[in-house]
DNA sequence: CATAGGCGGTTCAATTTCGAACCATCTTAC
DNA sequence: GTAAGATGGTTCGAAATTGAACCGCCTATG
Protein backbone atom coordinates (compact mmCIF):
# COMPACT_ATOMS: atom_id res chain seq x y z
CA UNK A 1 0.00 0.00 0.00
CA UNK A 2 1.30 3.18 -1.26
CA UNK A 3 0.59 6.58 0.05
CA UNK A 4 -1.57 7.98 -2.32
CA UNK A 5 -4.06 5.10 -2.94
CA UNK A 6 -6.44 5.62 -0.24
CA UNK A 7 -8.95 6.60 -2.90
CA UNK A 8 -8.38 3.78 -4.63
CA UNK A 9 -7.75 0.47 -3.13
CA UNK A 10 -8.22 1.29 0.25
CA UNK A 11 -10.62 3.59 2.72
CA UNK A 12 -9.91 6.38 4.29
CA UNK A 13 -9.26 5.64 7.80
CA UNK A 14 -12.51 7.58 8.19
CA UNK A 15 -14.43 6.04 6.12
CA UNK A 16 -12.72 2.89 7.40
CA UNK A 17 -14.09 3.58 11.04
CA UNK A 18 -17.43 4.33 10.04
CA UNK A 19 -17.89 0.75 8.06
CA UNK A 20 -15.50 -0.88 10.35
CA UNK A 21 -17.67 0.39 13.50
CA UNK A 22 -20.87 -0.17 11.52
CA UNK A 23 -20.53 -3.98 11.36
CA UNK A 24 -19.42 -4.53 14.81
CA UNK A 25 -22.68 -2.46 16.36
CA UNK A 26 -24.55 -4.42 13.69
CA UNK A 27 -23.22 -7.95 15.18
CA UNK A 28 -23.62 -6.62 18.83
CA UNK A 29 -26.99 -5.85 18.46
CA UNK A 30 -27.88 -9.15 16.55
CA UNK A 31 -25.97 -11.38 19.41
CA UNK A 32 -28.02 -8.93 22.53
CA UNK A 33 -31.05 -9.82 20.67
CA UNK A 34 -30.42 -13.48 20.09
CA UNK A 35 -29.44 -13.83 23.50
CA UNK A 36 -32.19 -12.05 25.53
CA UNK A 37 -34.50 -14.29 23.30
CA UNK A 38 -32.97 -17.39 23.72
CA UNK A 39 -32.25 -16.90 27.20
CA UNK A 40 -36.27 -15.16 28.12
CA UNK A 41 -38.56 -16.84 25.82
CA UNK A 42 -36.82 -19.46 24.00
CA UNK A 43 -36.63 -18.73 20.83
CA UNK A 44 -34.02 -17.53 18.64
CA UNK A 45 -33.87 -14.25 16.70
CA UNK A 46 -34.86 -15.96 13.48
CA UNK A 47 -37.86 -17.02 15.04
CA UNK A 48 -39.02 -14.10 16.50
CA UNK A 49 -38.71 -12.33 13.30
CA UNK A 50 -40.98 -14.60 11.58
CA UNK A 51 -43.08 -14.80 13.80
CA UNK A 52 -42.91 -10.82 13.54
CA UNK A 53 -43.71 -10.80 9.91
CA UNK A 54 -46.87 -12.89 10.27
CA UNK A 55 -48.41 -10.85 12.69
CA UNK A 56 -47.58 -7.87 11.05
CA UNK A 57 -49.07 -9.42 7.32
CA UNK A 58 -52.49 -9.04 6.06
CA UNK A 59 -54.50 -12.16 7.81
CA UNK A 60 -51.56 -12.81 10.21
CA UNK A 61 -50.34 -15.20 7.15
CA UNK A 62 -47.46 -15.21 4.60
CA UNK A 63 -46.50 -17.66 1.82
CA UNK A 64 -43.20 -19.35 2.64
CA UNK A 65 -41.10 -17.39 -0.54
CA UNK A 66 -42.46 -14.29 0.90
CA UNK A 67 -41.37 -14.84 4.52
CA UNK A 68 -37.88 -16.20 3.13
CA UNK A 69 -37.89 -12.34 1.84
CA UNK A 70 -38.84 -10.53 4.78
CA UNK A 71 -35.89 -11.98 6.85
CA UNK A 72 -33.80 -12.43 4.30
CA UNK A 73 -32.52 -15.96 4.87
CA UNK A 74 -32.43 -18.93 2.36
CA UNK A 75 -36.03 -20.66 1.74
CA UNK A 76 -34.41 -24.04 2.85
CA UNK A 77 -34.08 -22.16 6.09
CA UNK A 78 -37.74 -21.02 6.25
CA UNK A 79 -38.90 -24.56 5.68
CA UNK A 80 -36.66 -25.21 8.71
CA UNK A 81 -37.72 -22.98 11.19
CA UNK A 82 -40.97 -23.48 9.97
CA UNK A 83 -41.60 -26.65 11.26
CA UNK A 84 -39.89 -25.87 14.11
CA UNK A 85 -42.66 -23.08 15.56
CA UNK A 86 -45.17 -25.62 14.15
CA UNK A 87 -44.00 -28.40 16.38
CA UNK A 88 -44.13 -25.59 18.94
CA UNK A 89 -47.82 -25.06 17.91
CA UNK A 90 -46.56 -20.67 17.12
CA UNK A 91 -47.66 -21.55 13.48
CA UNK A 92 -49.67 -23.35 11.28
CA UNK A 93 -48.40 -24.48 7.71
CA UNK A 94 -51.36 -25.26 5.77
CA UNK A 95 -51.74 -25.42 1.43
CA UNK A 96 -53.02 -23.22 -0.48
CA UNK A 97 -56.33 -23.97 -2.20
CA UNK A 98 -55.29 -21.70 -5.30
CA UNK A 99 -51.92 -22.90 -5.85
CA UNK A 100 -50.74 -26.23 -5.08
CA UNK A 101 -47.45 -25.68 -4.52
CA UNK A 102 -47.91 -22.64 -2.29
CA UNK A 103 -47.98 -22.99 1.49
CA UNK A 104 -49.64 -20.57 3.27
CA UNK A 105 -48.13 -20.01 6.93
CA UNK A 106 -50.76 -18.50 10.03
CA UNK A 107 -49.74 -16.97 13.34
CA UNK A 108 -51.23 -19.10 15.77
CA UNK A 109 -53.27 -17.48 18.90
CA UNK A 110 -50.76 -19.37 20.98
CA UNK A 111 -48.15 -17.92 18.77
CA UNK A 112 -49.74 -14.61 18.59
CA UNK A 113 -49.10 -14.48 22.94
CA UNK A 114 -46.06 -15.71 22.60
CA UNK A 115 -45.16 -12.87 20.50
CA UNK A 116 -46.49 -10.11 23.11
CA UNK A 117 -44.80 -12.04 25.48
CA UNK A 118 -41.85 -11.20 23.89
CA UNK A 119 -41.98 -8.26 22.17
CA UNK A 120 -40.99 -5.88 25.08
CA UNK A 121 -38.09 -7.52 25.80
CA UNK A 122 -36.85 -7.01 22.66
CA UNK A 123 -38.38 -3.54 21.82
CA UNK A 124 -36.98 -2.44 25.48
CA UNK A 125 -33.59 -3.27 24.09
CA UNK A 126 -34.11 -1.68 20.27
CA UNK A 127 -35.68 1.35 22.11
CA UNK A 128 -32.64 1.45 24.89
CA UNK A 129 -29.68 0.67 22.48
CA UNK A 130 -30.73 2.16 18.84
CA UNK A 131 -33.90 4.15 19.33
CA UNK A 132 -33.40 6.90 22.42
CA UNK A 133 -30.36 7.55 20.43
CA UNK A 134 -31.73 9.42 17.47
CA UNK A 135 -34.24 12.62 17.68
CA UNK A 136 -37.43 13.07 15.35
CA UNK A 137 -34.87 14.81 12.94
CA UNK A 138 -32.35 12.50 12.93
CA UNK A 139 -34.71 9.42 12.54
CA UNK A 140 -35.74 11.05 9.08
CA UNK A 141 -32.49 11.07 7.96
CA UNK A 142 -31.60 7.84 8.68
CA UNK A 143 -34.50 6.54 7.48
CA UNK A 144 -33.95 8.25 3.86
CA UNK A 145 -30.37 6.91 4.27
CA UNK A 146 -31.56 3.38 5.01
CA UNK A 147 -33.78 3.31 1.73
CA UNK A 148 -30.85 4.79 0.21
CA UNK A 149 -28.80 1.54 1.06
CA UNK A 150 -31.90 -0.44 0.12
CA UNK A 151 -32.10 0.98 -3.27
CA UNK A 152 -28.09 0.50 -4.27
CA UNK A 153 -28.72 -3.10 -3.20
CA UNK A 154 -31.22 -3.89 -5.75
CA UNK A 155 -28.96 -1.78 -8.22
CA UNK A 156 -26.27 -4.14 -7.43
CA UNK A 157 -27.86 -7.58 -7.75
CA UNK B 1 -52.94 -4.08 21.19
CA UNK B 2 -55.68 -1.39 22.08
CA UNK B 3 -55.38 2.17 20.55
CA UNK B 4 -53.22 4.44 22.56
CA UNK B 5 -50.19 2.33 23.93
CA UNK B 6 -48.25 2.97 20.85
CA UNK B 7 -45.60 4.41 23.12
CA UNK B 8 -45.41 1.38 25.80
CA UNK B 9 -46.04 -2.18 24.19
CA UNK B 10 -44.93 -1.38 20.78
CA UNK B 11 -43.09 0.73 18.45
CA UNK B 12 -44.29 3.73 16.70
CA UNK B 13 -44.82 2.65 12.58
CA UNK B 14 -42.08 5.51 11.65
CA UNK B 15 -39.49 3.82 14.41
CA UNK B 16 -41.02 0.76 13.27
CA UNK B 17 -39.80 0.91 9.80
CA UNK B 18 -36.98 2.32 10.70
CA UNK B 19 -36.11 -0.45 12.71
CA UNK B 20 -37.24 -3.46 10.33
CA UNK B 21 -35.64 -1.44 7.24
CA UNK B 22 -32.09 -1.39 9.44
CA UNK B 23 -32.62 -5.04 10.27
CA UNK B 24 -33.64 -6.20 6.15
CA UNK B 25 -30.42 -3.81 5.15
CA UNK B 26 -27.16 -5.20 7.17
CA UNK B 27 -28.64 -8.71 6.54
CA UNK B 28 -28.91 -8.18 2.39
CA UNK B 29 -25.30 -6.24 2.69
CA UNK B 30 -23.72 -9.52 4.88
CA UNK B 31 -25.56 -11.57 2.08
CA UNK B 32 -23.71 -9.86 -0.80
CA UNK B 33 -20.41 -9.37 0.85
CA UNK B 34 -20.63 -13.41 1.68
CA UNK B 35 -21.62 -13.86 -2.26
CA UNK B 36 -18.74 -12.06 -3.26
CA UNK B 37 -16.01 -13.64 -1.39
CA UNK B 38 -17.58 -17.08 -1.57
CA UNK B 39 -17.79 -16.79 -5.59
CA UNK B 40 -14.93 -14.64 -6.56
CA UNK B 41 -12.48 -15.34 -3.69
CA UNK B 42 -13.05 -18.90 -2.07
CA UNK B 43 -13.02 -17.16 1.07
CA UNK B 44 -16.20 -16.41 3.42
CA UNK B 45 -16.87 -12.59 4.90
CA UNK B 46 -15.60 -14.15 8.84
CA UNK B 47 -12.35 -15.51 7.51
CA UNK B 48 -11.66 -11.97 5.57
CA UNK B 49 -12.35 -10.03 8.63
CA UNK B 50 -10.17 -11.98 10.30
CA UNK B 51 -7.36 -11.56 7.62
CA UNK B 52 -8.23 -7.51 7.88
CA UNK B 53 -8.32 -6.92 11.39
CA UNK B 54 -4.91 -9.21 11.76
CA UNK B 55 -3.41 -6.73 8.70
CA UNK B 56 -5.15 -3.65 11.08
CA UNK B 57 -2.90 -4.83 13.64
CA UNK B 58 0.14 -3.73 15.11
CA UNK B 59 2.85 -6.58 14.08
CA UNK B 60 0.13 -7.92 11.62
CA UNK B 61 -1.26 -10.15 14.57
CA UNK B 62 -3.19 -10.81 17.21
CA UNK B 63 -4.72 -13.27 19.74
CA UNK B 64 -7.40 -15.09 19.62
CA UNK B 65 -9.19 -13.57 22.17
CA UNK B 66 -8.89 -10.29 20.85
CA UNK B 67 -9.77 -11.83 17.57
CA UNK B 68 -13.08 -12.85 19.02
CA UNK B 69 -13.51 -9.97 20.29
CA UNK B 70 -13.23 -7.64 16.82
CA UNK B 71 -14.96 -9.97 14.83
CA UNK B 72 -17.65 -10.00 17.44
CA UNK B 73 -18.12 -14.04 17.57
CA UNK B 74 -17.48 -16.87 20.20
CA UNK B 75 -14.55 -17.68 20.89
CA UNK B 76 -14.86 -21.60 19.35
CA UNK B 77 -15.88 -19.76 16.15
CA UNK B 78 -12.34 -18.50 15.99
CA UNK B 79 -10.48 -21.48 16.63
CA UNK B 80 -12.31 -23.73 14.00
CA UNK B 81 -12.08 -20.28 11.56
CA UNK B 82 -8.35 -19.71 12.39
CA UNK B 83 -7.26 -23.48 11.93
CA UNK B 84 -8.94 -23.22 8.51
CA UNK B 85 -6.98 -19.93 7.63
CA UNK B 86 -3.77 -21.53 8.53
CA UNK B 87 -4.57 -25.06 6.50
CA UNK B 88 -4.91 -22.56 3.60
CA UNK B 89 -1.42 -21.17 4.46
CA UNK B 90 -2.71 -17.37 5.61
CA UNK B 91 -2.34 -17.35 8.90
CA UNK B 92 0.50 -18.54 10.93
CA UNK B 93 -1.02 -19.22 14.91
CA UNK B 94 1.64 -20.13 17.47
CA UNK B 95 2.26 -20.12 20.93
CA UNK B 96 3.23 -16.66 23.07
CA UNK B 97 6.34 -17.39 25.26
CA UNK B 98 5.19 -14.60 27.90
CA UNK B 99 2.06 -16.62 28.66
CA UNK B 100 1.61 -20.35 27.45
CA UNK B 101 -1.75 -20.08 27.40
CA UNK B 102 -1.93 -17.52 24.70
CA UNK B 103 -1.54 -18.13 21.00
CA UNK B 104 -0.85 -15.64 18.66
CA UNK B 105 -2.33 -15.46 15.26
CA UNK B 106 -0.06 -13.65 12.48
CA UNK B 107 -0.70 -12.67 8.59
CA UNK B 108 1.09 -14.46 6.62
CA UNK B 109 2.96 -12.71 3.31
CA UNK B 110 0.21 -15.35 1.52
CA UNK B 111 -2.11 -14.19 3.65
CA UNK B 112 -1.20 -10.53 2.71
CA UNK B 113 -1.93 -11.18 -0.92
CA UNK B 114 -5.01 -13.17 -0.69
CA UNK B 115 -6.55 -10.37 1.51
CA UNK B 116 -5.18 -7.78 -0.75
CA UNK B 117 -6.37 -9.82 -3.88
CA UNK B 118 -10.28 -9.91 -2.28
CA UNK B 119 -10.12 -6.25 -0.66
CA UNK B 120 -10.68 -4.53 -4.23
CA UNK B 121 -13.93 -6.38 -4.53
CA UNK B 122 -15.44 -5.77 -1.30
CA UNK B 123 -14.47 -2.02 -0.77
CA UNK B 124 -16.08 -1.21 -4.16
CA UNK B 125 -19.16 -2.73 -3.17
CA UNK B 126 -18.98 -0.98 0.46
CA UNK B 127 -18.06 2.39 -1.32
CA UNK B 128 -21.19 1.76 -4.03
CA UNK B 129 -23.63 1.03 -1.27
CA UNK B 130 -23.39 2.30 1.60
CA UNK B 131 -20.10 4.93 1.63
CA UNK B 132 -21.34 6.62 -1.57
CA UNK B 133 -24.52 7.52 -0.50
CA UNK B 134 -23.56 9.85 2.15
CA UNK B 135 -21.72 12.96 2.18
CA UNK B 136 -19.22 14.02 4.64
CA UNK B 137 -21.20 15.71 6.77
CA UNK B 138 -23.62 12.82 6.90
CA UNK B 139 -20.90 10.35 7.67
CA UNK B 140 -19.87 12.41 10.77
CA UNK B 141 -23.39 12.25 11.85
CA UNK B 142 -23.23 8.27 11.18
CA UNK B 143 -20.16 7.80 12.78
CA UNK B 144 -21.65 9.91 16.27
CA UNK B 145 -24.64 8.05 15.82
CA UNK B 146 -22.64 4.45 15.97
CA UNK B 147 -20.78 6.10 18.66
CA UNK B 148 -24.16 6.27 20.24
CA UNK B 149 -25.07 2.90 19.68
CA UNK B 150 -21.79 1.27 20.71
CA UNK B 151 -21.88 3.06 24.19
CA UNK B 152 -25.42 1.74 24.77
CA UNK B 153 -24.65 -1.43 24.03
CA UNK B 154 -21.51 -1.50 26.60
CA UNK B 155 -24.07 -0.25 29.32
CA UNK B 156 -26.49 -3.20 28.75
CA UNK B 157 -23.99 -5.74 28.88
C1' DC C 1 -54.31 -29.90 -25.78
C1' DA C 2 -49.41 -30.78 -25.15
C1' DT C 3 -45.22 -29.53 -23.71
C1' DA C 4 -41.47 -26.47 -22.17
C1' DG C 5 -40.14 -23.53 -18.94
C1' DG C 6 -40.87 -21.15 -14.65
C1' DC C 7 -42.12 -21.14 -9.90
C1' DG C 8 -42.95 -22.70 -4.84
C1' DG C 9 -41.11 -25.70 -1.62
C1' DT C 10 -38.56 -29.48 0.29
C1' DT C 11 -34.58 -32.49 0.92
C1' DC C 12 -29.89 -33.26 1.56
C1' DA C 13 -24.98 -32.79 2.52
C1' DA C 14 -21.67 -29.61 3.92
C1' DT C 15 -20.33 -25.75 6.59
C1' DT C 16 -20.56 -22.68 10.34
C1' DT C 17 -21.85 -21.15 14.70
C1' DC C 18 -22.77 -21.32 19.54
C1' DG C 19 -22.38 -22.44 24.48
C1' DA C 20 -20.99 -25.46 27.95
C1' DA C 21 -17.58 -28.23 29.70
C1' DC C 22 -13.02 -28.68 30.01
C1' DC C 23 -7.71 -28.23 30.39
C1' DA C 24 -3.75 -25.74 31.26
C1' DT C 25 -1.52 -21.80 32.83
C1' DC C 26 -1.13 -17.66 35.17
C1' DT C 27 -1.92 -14.68 39.33
C1' DT C 28 -3.29 -13.41 43.71
C1' DA C 29 -3.49 -13.91 48.55
C1' DC C 30 -2.40 -16.12 52.34
C1' DG D 1 5.07 -22.11 48.43
C1' DT D 2 0.61 -23.27 47.61
C1' DA D 3 -4.32 -23.15 47.17
C1' DA D 4 -8.11 -20.57 44.81
C1' DG D 5 -9.75 -18.29 41.32
C1' DA D 6 -9.25 -15.99 36.92
C1' DT D 7 -7.89 -16.24 32.13
C1' DG D 8 -6.76 -18.09 27.25
C1' DG D 9 -8.01 -21.68 24.25
C1' DT D 10 -9.78 -25.98 22.67
C1' DT D 11 -13.14 -29.70 22.28
C1' DC D 12 -17.54 -31.40 21.77
C1' DG D 13 -22.37 -31.88 20.55
C1' DA D 14 -26.37 -29.52 19.10
C1' DA D 15 -28.51 -26.29 16.14
C1' DA D 16 -28.71 -23.23 12.18
C1' DT D 17 -27.69 -21.79 7.51
C1' DT D 18 -26.60 -22.39 2.83
C1' DG D 19 -26.82 -23.86 -2.11
C1' DA D 20 -27.67 -27.36 -5.21
C1' DA D 21 -30.55 -30.88 -6.70
C1' DC D 22 -34.96 -32.16 -6.93
C1' DC D 23 -40.27 -32.72 -7.25
C1' DG D 24 -44.65 -31.35 -8.47
C1' DC D 25 -47.69 -27.84 -10.07
C1' DC D 26 -48.78 -23.99 -12.86
C1' DT D 27 -48.87 -21.33 -17.20
C1' DA D 28 -47.76 -19.68 -21.52
C1' DT D 29 -46.95 -20.77 -26.38
C1' DG D 30 -47.59 -23.26 -30.17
Amino acid sequence: MSAGDFESRWLSPGANAVWTQFLTVTHRLEQQIDRRLQDHHGISHTQYEILVRLADAEGHRLRMSELADRIVTAKSAVTYQVRKLADMGLVDPHKCERDNRATWVTLTETGRERLEAAAPCILSLVRKVFLDAIDCEQASQLAELLATWSGNLDDIT
